[in-house]
DNA sequence: GCAAATTAATGATTTATTCAAG
DNA sequence: CTTGAATAAATCATTAATTTGC
């Protein structure tokens, strides 16, 4: 459907969607590269996702989320850890706005009142995921290099053509849920 | 705060695994590896873990997890991820143990209660983490153990110009939880 | 008009609770 | 019953949006 209401987007003169602010960060130069910290959701991706939210599936659950993170790494950097806090921070959030707020007056247009999916199956993501990792076996030999990083932002920037090494990253191997085993360091 | 209340569960029991997990690893070992098993520490797995846990050095986090895990890798199967778990586990079940347990008093028990690290304070420090970019430069002597389980980015990266845009590398202190594993394989 | 300070929003991590395998 | 694993709630930390002062 069309409602693409734009949630919690409060008092916001509609900056953020409407004024596309471009390229934000990287702009220009791309010396701005100091620190990305925390995923910054581009609009287009933030609509996917808001999109793929409303339809109500409940959580993407593991195959689903590399699908969508495929898909939104063609808009930006992200990761599956990304798109599963993602979800799982939308969810919680809708959850928390319709009972907390006591008889919110939803007169402006600050409603949102999404509250996840009119079914509330608490879909346990345990469908199939037939799990096949073909997982290097090699227990001794695993000279694995194991790169553990994630969000490698900037590059992707700057470099177009990035997007595709990102997208290759998560693929080969199929490891497994999205959680944040993605981007810890083995540093220190 | 109470309880929120119980996921009701649809309570799919069963199907869950019915033939879909089949994966007949079957080890070839006669080991009963089923593909989704729990992991189950091998006593001296336990011993190690327990010792460690008694050192009372709280959670442990990245780079111990690994060290850890790589030594019990070396007793059997096992992962950062169980290892995490473990941990996690271990600590909120003493917790629980003591205050629920009984007496609410709360005595000067030597108990692990808040631990924590020494050093740090569960790793939160406002230091700095900006742990994004993997590091071109892969860690050398890192004779990834068998690993073989979660993130491995490879990523090539062998753009010059990366050197470049990463001018902070910095030191990503810690950051995330190893996460849940799906389903890891067990091929002991 | 821009930039530092402030506030609100929200991505990421930690903690608590629950489920289910052995 | 024990306890490894998974989920959801709570909390934290950082960024964007907004405000204020110059």
């Amino acid at each position: 459907l069309s409602k693409i209401e734009q949630h919690a987007l409060p008092a916001t003169s509609g900056t953020r969607l409407g004024n596309l602010y471009c390229d934000p960060l990287i702009t220009s130069a791309g010396h701005r590269i100091s620190g990305r910290q925390r995923w910054t959701p581009t609009p287009v991706q933030l609509q996917i996702l808001e999109r793929i939210f409303d339809q109500g599936n409940g959580t993407p659950s593991k195959q689903k989320i590399k699908d969508i993170t495929f898909e939104l790494s063609q808009h930006g950097q992200i990761s599956e850890t990304n798109v599963y806090n993602w979800f799982q921070n939308r969810r919680a959030r809708s959850k928390r706005k319709q009972q907390g707020g006591g008889a919110m007056n939803n007169v402006e247009s600050e409603v949102e009142t999404e509250v996840e999916s009119p079914n509330e199956k608490k879909t346990k993501p345990e469908d199939l995921q037939s799990s096949h990792m073909p997982t290097s076996r090699a227990e001794e030999g695993n000279s694995n290099p194991a790169g553990s990083f994630d969000q490698l932002s900037f590059y992707a920037m700057s470099n177009p053509r990035m997007g595709q090494l990102i997208e290759k990253m998560e693929e080969p191997t199929s490891y497994h849920p999205y959680l944040h085993t993605e981007n810890y360091d083995m540093t220190s």
